[in-house]
DNA sequence: TTATACTCTACTGAGTCGATAGGAATGGAG
DNA sequence: CTCCATTCCTATCGACTCAGTAGAGTATAA
C-alpha cells in the first residue's frame, strides 16, 4: 500500500473539515491556504471525495464543503482506499486470497502479503478522523504516553 | 508500501534459490522457465540482488546463481526494501518521525502512518525465505491450521 | 575455439503523478 | 436581472516510474 501526496492532502483536508465540523461550510481557498495545499489540486481531490460521498458541497457565493458524516464515522482506511486504492502491498485482498489458492508453488508468499494487508487494515479501519484529531492534540501536548486509542467512537482520554 | 512485479519476481526467484540451496548453482534460464518470469527482465533483477549481496553468481558454461547466505538468514523485509524501497506507506520511518515532530497540526497523522509501517516491518522483518518455503508447504497441504511460524531469528511477537 | 552463461548500458512504450489552465454551472447579493 | 464568488468539469503538461526488450561485452568450461 502506498499513500500518495493526493491521499495525504485528502486526509489533511478532511482533518481540517473534522475540526470545523460544527462550524458549517468551509471554502476550498481557506483549506488550501491553511494546509498549504495547491488550491487547484485540492479542487480535484475534493470532487473525488464528494463522489465517494465522504463530503458534501454547496455552490455559489456562500458555498463550501463539509463532512457528510460525523468525524467519528469516517475511517482513515476508507479515505486511503478511495484515493490510493487497496491497502494490500500487492493487488487487493480478493486477488491475494485467489492466488493463495491457485499458485501452488507460492501460496505462502501471497498469504504473507495478506497478513500485511490485514495488519494495515486493522489499524486504518479502526481509526476515525476524530481519532486522528485527538491524536494530533496528544502528540502536540508533549506526547509522553505512547497511548493507542482505538475505535471510531473513542472519547475518553487515558 | 507497494510491492511491484519486480519485487514479486525477486521473491519468487529467491524462494526458488532457497529450495535449491543445497544443490549448487541455478541458471537464470531455469528460474525464468519454472517461475514464468521474462528471462531478460529477471536478468536485471538478479544483478540488483547481487549488488545488494543477497545472491552470488558465477559466469561461464557451468555458471548460475545461488543464495549468499542460508535461507533462514534472508528476510523478506530486506528484499522488499531493496526492490521497492521503504516499508512505510508514506516516505520512510525517518521522515515520518521527523514530520511527527515538525508538522504541529498533523503530527498524529504521521504517527499513525508510523504505526502502519511498524506493523508491516514486524511481519516482514521476522519472516525469512525459509519461513516462506515452509509456509508454501503448509498452504499446499490443506492449510487448516492458520499457524504463524516465525523466523529463525524472530524474537518479539507483533 | 566455441558454446554457454552472466554483465552492462541503453532504450522504449505505457502508464502514473503532481500540478495548472480555462471555462461552465450555480446560487446569493445588490 | 446582473454581478461575482464559488464549486464543477475537462484537458493538458512535464517529469517520473515501470515492465519489458535489444544487443553488445566478458568470463569460463569443455
Amino acid at each position: 500500500m502506498k499513500v500518495s501526496h493526493r491521499g495525504l492532502y485528502a486526509l489533511k483536508a478532511l482533518i481540517h473539515l473534522a475540526e470545523a465540523y460544527d462550524g458549517g461550510l468551509v471554502k476550498i481557498h481557506q483549506i488550501a491556504d491553511e494546509e498549504s495545499i495547491p488550491e487547484k489540486f485540492l479542487e480535484g481531490i475534493l470532487v473525488t471525495l464528494k463522489n465517494a460521498r465522504i463530503v458534501s458541497s454547496e455552490r455559489g457565493r456562500e458555498g463550501g464543503y463539509r463532512l457528510r458524516r460525523p468525524p467519528t464515522e469516517i475511517l482513515v482506511g476508507d479515505v486511503v482506499r478511495i484515493l490510493d486504492g487497496p491497502l494490500a502491498p500487492f493487488g487487493d485482498a480478493v486477488e491475494l486470497a485467489h492466488r493463495v489458492r491457485t499458485e501452488p508453488r507460492h501460496g505462502g508468499l501471497f498469504d504473507l502479503f495478506l497478513d500485511v494487508r490485514n495488519a494495515a487494515a486493522a489499524i486504518l479501519d479502526h481509526t476515525s478522523l476524530a481519532d486522528v484529531v485527538e491524536r494530533n492534540r496528544r502528540v502536540l501536548a508533549g506526547r509522553r504516553g505512547k497511548n493507542r486509542r482505538r475505535g471510531a467512537t473513542s472519547r475518553t482520554p487515558a
